[in-house]
DNA sequence: TCAAGCATAAATGTATACAAAACGAGCTGC
DNA sequence: GCAGCTCGTTTTGTATACATTTATGCTTGA
């Protein structure tokens, strides 16, 4: 028997952005993470409701979903302020992701990957291996990378089909790009390392060993998390300012 | 230089629930984790409306915010829906909060207890103590044990000094308790071995030894996502009807 | 009989008006 | 000079009216 009052299957349309709150919360999102807002600014309803065209109801929806992504603060009766990351929110955010990622590995080890996601994997390992052979790197070819190496991991995440993993991991990824200061190595040899990481990786999914690939993966993401650190103790400028942990330091 | 656009440092008034919107959601959320709804059931907006006596703004205010906590979904035009949780999700929020605990574990170790933390755990552990004295346990004690349980973790949370891990372990401890058939074992050994489980833990983060309390802390949480499988395999009545992964068998 | 389409009802999405709270300037009194 | 108050402005919170979409049942036609 079916009941009329359960959840359909998925969305009507395969149209993105079907109501205007969709919209203002994709377009806000994108205005965030380009930057296009100091950190800790208050956000005005009625100013982004004239910047974008709609009144204030759908603004107030897409300020809401992204408080819940943890873009925004808010305060009640005050509004919303662009939320703050110190370096060592990044840095733990990296902690986080590689956890979380190590479970994805796991559990995509664990299923198996599909067909689709293995083809999806084999082609960024290539293209990360073409990538490898140039001579320079240009800092137009750094969004190159991160593209292949988004394919790389995002494919791990839909191996592990699981929504749960999907969600959680959106709300650590989406700090460390949200910050300017996310600067990782870029030195080629950082590169091949990582790209090698990819390799043994995907070879310990592929043989179903689940503990292996978690371990792979976790370091693998950590390892970037250490890069990080490592930047910025060279660069003394960065300096925690919360007036911190020895959390940097000791690791 | 203070900036009067930047974010106040913390709420007006100490009082909580300061607009009908966040009252809403604490009393919808409230309900969805009662088991007031059923799984799936759809949540008419005029309905809840005429129910708590408020118009549908903050209403639908309250629905953004618990579709941001992963209570709800939401279909645009189509209203919102009581998310449902299958066996293997609650198994999978146990794997990523054993994860997240872990972080935080290492991190209060790396940080240090404050002192309050400290007086916190050791109530906690002695209240334990005094509850493992006990004859018989009763459903009631049931509670009782699981506020022991829940102030030693909370403690350990608030020593990570971290947010970010805050806001993720929400995301996947609300899941576990909003199903019924969240029932782990309740035999006085398991709860003995749990008890023990806090000292140890406790233990590692005095003495600062940040990996040992982490690797403890997981084992620890994982425990309990496998005394619910074993549960759950007893009583192949709630074999996973989603037709899954091979997971719940294979670990 | 059944499928397609239209009409109607009901629910969600959006705009707007109004209420309440917070902020800031200026005044007052000491 | 300055603390504290008042009052007006600004901004957020709430209610409500209207628009749009979806669901449903009926009619129609083959």
């Amino acid at each position: 028997m079916v009941n009329s009052r359960m959840k359909p299957d998925s969305a009507p349309k395969s149209s993105e952005l079907a109501t205007r709150s969709a919209s203002t919360t994709a377009a806000l999102r994108g205005a965030i993470l380009a930057g296009e807002f100091a950190p800790g600014e208050r956000i005005y309803e009625q100013g982004l409701s004239e910047r974008l065209k709609v009144s204030r109801t759908p603004i107030r929806e897409a300020l809401k979903s992204l408080a819940g992504e943890g873009l925004l603060d808010h305060v009640p009766n005050r509004g919303y302020y662009v939320r703050e990351y110190s370096v060592d929110d990044i840095v733990q955010a990296y902690e986080i992701r590689a956890a979380l990622e190590g479970l994805a590995a796991r559990r995509a080890a664990q299923i198996g990957l599909a067909a689709e996601q293995r083809a999806t994997i084999e082609k960024a390992l290539h293209d990360g291996e073409a990538f490898l052979e140039r001579i320079e790197f240009s800092s137009a070819d750094r969004v190159l990378y991160g593209e292949i190496n988004s394919a790389f991991h995002s494919a791990i995440l839909a191996g592990s089909q699981s929504r749960m993993l999907r969600d959680q991991l959106r709300l650590s990824q989406q700090i460390a790009p949200s910050s300017h200061r996310n600067i990782v190595a870029f030195e080629r040899r950082d590169v091949r390392r990582r790209h090698d990481d990819h390799y043994r990786i995907y070879e310990a999914i592929l043989c179903r060993d689940a503990a292996r690939a978690e371990l792979l993966m976790r370091d693998h993401v950590e390892s970037v998390k250490i890069a990080l650190i490592r930047s910025i103790s060279h660069r003394p400028v960065f300096r925690d300012e919360a007036g911190g942990h020895p959390i940097l330091e000791s690791e």
